[in-house]
DNA sequence: GTATACTTTACTAATATGATAGAGATTATA
DNA sequence: TATAATCTCTATCATATTAGTAAAGTATAC
């Protein structure tokens, strides 16, 4: 797994939200400012997260961006996947993969199987939820760079 | 991390050198046989590796590679950090980084981090010694694709 | 009806990836 | 000493990915 930009500013996106979750609509504009992305790579970003259903939109005056579902229910993993792709370090650990002669007796498949299970067991225990009050002892709503 | 073909290829040659070890230089030919790796594409590999200090090579008739230190003295982490670049997810993880404003207000920096620790933890003592005898539990000596 | 905001599609520059090509240097041995 | 086997070095290339930019379109509150 490697964390692109379109990534992490997805993952900051989402805090964004997460963090003004229950005010209404928030911006495209606004959700820039917040982490200093640029607004129209970001445009792109959103239409994919609402593709993914992790956001809704509003068009028109007084529109913008809403997560679609509660900071609880929506977990770090699932955005990196959607977003980045697999968590695993290489294809032929996934479970459909057919590009070996004999993938059992490879000495590697189980380790690169390991370092998955590891990243899967973090990122997906850890909800915006959990994001949102830690964010909150830093006494500040900014969003910083990677 | 994302583990690159040329990696996996890097990962593979030393498990057949390790394999081998003892028994005198290894043809490019010979690796490359075993794990159905281009010759090309191996001999630069094999070049890298050498600059790493990982193998030694013998030229003219009856040359070939050799591992330039035991099995045991060869992790998986450092010569994936060699050919493949940082283990870490971001960059921003790395203890010289400068592109943040305040780098320790970021949630999500002391993720990446345990991503990385975890990663390490488990790469970094896995040794080529240890993947031998593993191998040899499958017995064969032959070497598989990722 | 107009300003504000999201939507869609197309394009682009830079870099990484996974090779391939060919000429050159070294060495054992017949 | 000729030669075959082997490593060494540099260049080139096709494709994909990454990180954007641009421009025209659609919806909605007021």
């Amino acid at each position: 797994m490697r964390i692109t930009y379109k990534g992490d500013y997805a993952l900051k996106t989402i805090l964004a939200l997460a963090l003004h979750y229950g005010n209404g609509p928030f911006t495209i504009h606004d959700i820039a400012k917040n982490a200093d992305m640029p607004i129209k790579f970001l445009e792109q970003i959103l239409l994919d997260l609402k593709r993914g259903n992790f956001v809704e939109s509003k068009r028109g005056k007084v529109g913008g961006y809403l997560l679609a579902k509660p900071p609880s229910q929506i977990n770090l993993g699932e955005v990196i996947r959607f977003i980045d792709g697999p968590l695993e370090p290489v294809a032929c650990v996934s479970s459909d993969y057919k590009g070996c002669k004999d993938i059992n007796k490879c000495v590697f498949r189980s380790i690169w199987r390991k370092v998955a299970d590891l990243t899967s067991g973090l990122l997906d225990n850890i909800t915006f939820e959990d994001l949102v009050k830690k964010n909150k002892n830093f006494n500040s709503s900014f969003v910083y760079h990677i």
